[in-house]
RNA sequence: GAUUCCGUAGCUCAGCUGGUAGAGCAAUACACUUUUAAUGUAUGGGCCCUGGGUUCGAAUCCCAGCGGGAUCACCA
């Protein structure tokens, strides 16, 4: 409803409409269409000072200090802000004040977008600003920003910190928070340097299917949809995996993908409904290659992102400086409960669990329970990048054998801060092995384990059986990584848009009995005759009276006249 | 899913054992030609998240709901 949504403007929000309609009254465009010839940038001109020197500029006006004929204000583009000094009788050489007095002081509002042309100056004070010649409107903000203050020593007063309304738009939380900005710029220094590692390398970034007739790589409970034209099921992807092995069949000696995948599973501070995960496959290789290929890419992202190996997480102290310690799951367990897994059967594991004080039942087979203890006594311990390595058989459906140990599998998962950053495999490329393994997943899947996986992928069996050459694979949780390397507990401060619940729009308005009649009527029937409404309605002359008038008045129903009757609608 | 905290002006927040709303910034008006959280004076601005209940009276107390945060549980 047009009308209702007007009404409830704030004061601030009417008062730049206002401006608005004078501006354009004045024959100012407040959203011209022509460029602006911009030459400079706040930041740059700032760092190499110049007196007197041409600079052109744009951006948000974040804030005005008027002091009569001289104004300052804050110009702030990509790069930061600059002050700008605004001269009366510069700005408005002739007898004409209008520009300054009313445009500049009046009808201009923080976070309006300008451009000035001015020159290079520093102020009494010795702040470098922009002596502005002449300045132009590029794009009126009708709602006012929520602004903070920083002080002389540099705190932020008002600081615009609410986190719901800082996800829900975060478009007002980067203009207002460059600390925000910060971490979307390393975001993205981070992909930027993966990219180059890898593409350094010979490897080749592709691209495989989002939409996947058989959702597989890992278990998870997929996002379901529907092709009309195939009139086939459809599921978003939870991972990659399988497709870029089919690369490597093909014959491509590495590939690469970042992506999105989607899990229909809760979220909480360090799940998002979709992430990121970057897998790199690598023919020819095997798991302790990718160890060390794996500690020389994270030490160089580490530096790319932030100028050093070294990153602060809450309390910690994290070095991502390349060779990090290897533990065998075994050790592991032996080092944090004194109890050897090697050769003990499910029986003596489950007993060995229980006596930890771990919650176990029947339904875990000995990778569940190893996997139970390793998680619970031992994952939390890892605060510097370690590799845990040699896990457990029926925990890898993908992963190939352990060499040495036929229980085992060589596996790797990179622990940093008590989590996992990075899970890497000698991939599993004996066709009948892998189609038994899928097999026993449907069996556990149908015995009620929920993280079995249900689908058998046929057609990445078929590629197996033409052959895959020795590989080895990684996959890294981007999100994950980021978090670490900007210090933020929460994947939401690493993703532009969280998932949120929708937003409410709907403005609740309270019916009577008497109104619903009215309204459900026209809703089913449309536009109709007033008397014939009223008649429809069964109301008394006084209940349809009283009725009929606070619909109107409230913008739900519209009265129109036509020519000789009135009929009623609903409004817009 | 459980527990817990929170929801008041555009923003950040006060508001006591119930008595129909306050501050700073932002806004409006006036003054001020090198200020910088500019300053001074004046003014306007509130579905106190929603719906019930208790009460003479609810922003405040109780219940339910909605939204968010945190912790836990779940999570290849």
């Amino acid at each position: 409803m047009n009308n209702m949504s007007a009404f409830e403007l704030s004061e601030q929000e009417i008062q730049r409409r206002e401006s608005l309609n004078k501006l354009r009254e004045m024959g100012i465009n407040p959203y011209p269409a022509d460029l602006y010839p911009v030459t400079d940038y706040a930041t740059v001109i700032k760092d190499k000072f110049e007196e007197g020197k041409q600079v052109c500029l744009a951006g948000r006006m974040m804030s005005q200090r008027d002091m009569g004929k001289a104004s300052f204000a804050e110009l702030q583009d990509s790069s930061g802000r600059i002050q700008l000094y605004f001269n009366r009788d510069e700005i408005c050489p002739g007898e004409d004040k209008t520009m300054y007095n009313q445009v500049f002081k009046k009808l201009l509002d923080l976070g309006d977008f300008i451009g000035v042309k001015g020159y290079m100056f520093t102020t009494k004070v010795g702040e470098t600003s922009v002596h502005v010649q002449e300045f132009t409107l590029l794009s009126k903000s009708l709602k006012p920003l929520p602004l903070p203050k920083t002080d002389a020593e540099g705190r932020i007063h008002d600081a615009f910190t609410d986190p719901e309304m800082r996800y829900r738009q975060r478009y007002a939380d980067l203009v207002v928070n460059p600390h925000v900005k910060e971490i979307f710029i390393k975001r993205t220094k981070l992909f930027t340097a993966m990219r180059q590692f890898f593409n350094d390398a010979g490897y080749m970034e592709v691209e495989t299917p989002v939409l996947q007739p058989i959702p597989g790589g890992a278990a998870a409970r997929p996002f379901m949809t529907h092709h009309n034209a195939l009139d086939i099921p459809l599921y978003m992807r939870i991972a990659n995996e399988l497709y870029l092995k089919r690369l490597i069949v093909g014959g491509f000696d590495g590939v690469y993908e970042f992506s999105k995948n989607f899990r229909n599973e809760g979220m909480d501070r360090t799940h998002n409904p979709e992430f990121t995960a970057m897998e790199i496959y690598v023919s020819y290789k095997d798991y302790n290659w990718m160890m060390d290929f794996t500690e020389r890419l994270l030490e160089y992202c580490a530096v790319e992102v932030n100028g050093s190996s070294e990153t602060t997480f809450g309390e910690h102290k994290i070095n991502f400086k390349a060779p990090y310690k290897r533990v065998t799951m075994r050790q592991s367990i032996i080092d944090f409960t004194g109890f050897d897994i090697d050769g003990k059967s499910e029986e003596e594991l489950f007993n060995a669990a229980k006596g930890m004080g771990i919650a176990v039942d029947t339904t875990m087979g000995k990778g569940k329970l190893i996997d139970e203890i390793f998680g619970e006594k031992c994952e939390g311990n890892y605060i510097q990048p370690t590799f845990i390595t040699d896990y457990p058989k029926e925990m890898s459906p993908l992963c190939k054998e352990h060499r040495d140990n036929p229980e085992l599998t060589e596996r790797f998962e990179l622990m940093v801060c008590g989590k996992e950053v990075a899970n890497a495999y000698s991939e599993l490329n004996d066709p009948i092995d892998q189609r038994e393994r899928f097999e026993e997943q449907v069996r556990l899947a149908e015995k009620g384990d929920d993280e079995a996986g249900q689908f058998i992928d046929y057609d990445f069996l078929r590629s197996l059986e033409y052959g895959m050459p020795p590989t080895s694979g990684m996959g890294i949780g981007m999100d994950r990584l980021i978090m670490y390397l900007t210090n933020n507990p929460s994947i939401q401060e690493v993703l532009f848009f969280p998932q949120m619940r929708p937003e409410v729009h709907a403005v609740k308005v309270e019916l009577s009995d008497n109104e619903k009649v009215i309204f459900d009527i026209i809703q089913k029937e449309g536009e109709m005759d007033l008397n014939s409404l009223k008649l429809k309605s069964g109301l008394s002359g006084k209940q349809w009276d009283v009725s009929i008038k606070a619909l109107t008045k409230q913008g739900i129903l519209k009265v129109t006249k036509t020519e000789d009757s009135l009929s009623v609608g609903m409004a817009e």
